[in-house]
RNA sequence: GGCGCUAUCGUCUAGGGGUCCAGGACGGGUGGUUCUCAGCCAUCAAACCGGGGUUCGAAUCCCCGUAGCGCUACCA
């Protein structure tokens, strides 16, 4: 049933200087049908509320996108052969469609003052004996001419219009009790389902896909269409994400921007990837996608028509998925932004050493989650901690405190020399791991309890990585002189 | 209120008349691995909104109810 016309589609984000969720959930699903069907995905500034319109604003929501990596063929930045792709800038066509629609009969000028907001029936009661649609054309032009306040209304026939929507089949809606409706304001620009057909129509859009949310906005387009003489596109509408508490999803339930979710250290990949499966899934059980991917498993018919909610947690999970799978280096790269906005590679030279940097990412990666929890996870690599508050732990630890202070201090006792020894170019984990192993044999302490009270000694935490490991990277000098300071105030037996 | 859409574990979902005493994933519980944390592995609990039909047989089809959401603007 798809028509013949060569596949061509839209997002058509208004310019809120953020990229939603949902604008990029629909974006990517606008991408892969294009992808798929061999077409064409352009994007279009709807900015014709030129109040909320600027650059910058413009700029937020195509960097969201690009974050990403979704990229369109056409669009305001790029151009394309039926742009402008700013509806700010295609104005004349909109005012030549009103003009031909007025000058056919089929809308005509209101002078109603603008009525308030009075919700539901009396509203719709009002318009429905819409005085100004029996003033005749000739008077209506007169008065528009003379300079007096219009907006113009479509006649709406007052019939069912029909269409079928991709995903869930047809739909009807009667049209006849909304009375005739706005196309143009009085300050001459569009309504928004005016532009859009206006724009649609203008840019060969062959397939609408878009959020359920414009449902019955179809409707009126429809008569737009109609009206215009012009053959609809196809339609189909997705579900919409909403809010643990059901609601339409909102910054207050958490992250709904990408930017916000690109502060909270979630990877791109992770974001598309969730964001693919928030309304579609493929039918197996494969969960983790490429964009690649993405564009070979999709497919419109397998697109989710009940709202569903947006699951953080989740989000999170892949997260931390797709950072165990990154290479280190580039999982350093990613967390160095994080690490500088916390402050920690302001002092030692070491750390700014990007091999340095990729050996510290790759000993907490399988523990991160987002890269946000880098600074934290890496802190004590950077910060000396204070050895009074490792004596605390010592003392309050599960493993720790199995032996008394002097016990653990006499412990330190012996194991420091021989530590000391392997500074150099011996101090790496095997041989690391060969003292504390001897230690371990002559005390019969169970290996984590020593471990243990070493780890909190020169970390100042009772959960780090790997702990030889932990202590190659962090070097003979300040491992020993940690473990020297804490064991300066222990007692001695 | 009117019109429309939707309805399977807490969440995302598979399921398109028998193969479903309903499968997977996240989250939760338990156990294992391990120097802690995490990770990994194993395992458990957890759902067909209600009522009528149709049918030999319904989570799957139809109707009614209920609930949620959307639209109901000279916002987009």
């Amino acid at each position: 049933r798809m028509s013949q016309r060569p596949v061509r589609v839209r997002i058509a984000p208004s310019p809120t200087g953020h990229c939603h969720v949902g604008t990029a959930r629909t974006a990517l699903y606008n991408l892969l049908f294009a992808r798929q069907h061999g077409g064409a995905f352009i994007l279009r500034i709807d900015d014709t509320d030129a109040r909320r319109s600027t650059q910058a604003s413009e700029a937020g929501v195509l960097e969201g996108l690009a974050w990403l990596g979704l990229a369109w063929d056409e669009g305001p930045d790029v151009g394309g052969p039926a742009g402008p792709y700013r509806q700010s800038e295609r104005l004349a066509s909109y005012q030549a469609a009103a003009r031909r629609l007025l000058d056919e009969g089929r809308a005509h000028h209101c002078f109603c003052v603008q009525e308030e907001a009075a919700p539901g029936e009396t509203a719709a009661l009002a318009r429905r004996t819409d005085p100004c649609a029996s003033i005749p054309r000739e008077e209506a032009e007169r008065r528009v001419a003379s300079g007096e306040r219009a907006a113009v209304r479509l006649r709406i026939p007052p019939r069912e219009f029909r269409y079928v929507d991709l995903l869930r089949g047809p739909i009807t809606q009667d049209m006849s009790l909304g009375g005739d409706r706005i196309i143009m304001k009085a300050d001459g620009l569009p309504v928004y389902s005016f532009a859009t057909v206006v724009d649609d129509d203008g840019m060969r859009i062959s397939h609408v896909l878009r959020s359920a949310e414009h449902i019955s906005n179809t409707f009126f387009q429809l008569a737009v269409y109609d009206a215009l003489g012009l053959e609809p596109p196809e339609f189909a509408h997705f579900s919409l994400l909403l809010n643990p508490d059901g609601s339409k999803i909102s910054k207050r339930a958490g992250a709904v921007y990408v930017g916000d979710f690109r502060d909270q250290g979630l990877l791109p990949e992770a974001v598309l990837n969730h964001v693919a499966l928030a309304g579609w899934n493929p039918g197996t059980e494969q969960e983790i996608f490429s964009l690649a991917e993405l564009q070979r498993a999709f497919s419109i018919e397998r697109c989710a028509i009940a709202n569903a909610v947006f699951d953080h947690a989740k989000l999170h999970w892949m997260n931390g998925w797709y950072i165990r799978n990154l290479q280190r280096d580039d999982l350093a790269g990613r967390v160095t932004p994080f690490l500088e906005r916390a402050g920690l590679l302001a002092a030692p030279a070491a750390a700014r050493d990007p091999r340095h940097l990729a050996d510290l990412a790759a000993l907490v990666q399988e523990g991160l989650k987002t890269l946000a929890e880098a600074p934290d996870a890496l802190e004590f690599f950077f910060r000396t901690p204070e050895p009074a508050r490792a004596v605390e732990l010592l003392q309050t630890n599960k493993f720790a405190k199995k032996h008394t202070l002097a016990e653990i201090g006499a412990a330190f006792d012996d194991v420091l020399p021989p530590l000391a020894g392997l500074a150099g170019s011996r101090w790496r984990s095997p041989e690391i791991e060969a003292v504390l192993g001897a230690e371990l044999e002559k005390l019969g302490w169970k290996k984590g309890e020593l471990l243990m009270a070493i780890r909190i000694a020169a970390c100042g935490r009772e959960a780090t990585p790997s702990l030889f490991h932990t202590l190659e990277y962090l070097g003979a000098g300040p491992a020993l002189e940690r473990m020297r300071a804490v064991r300066a105030l222990l007692p001695s037996a």
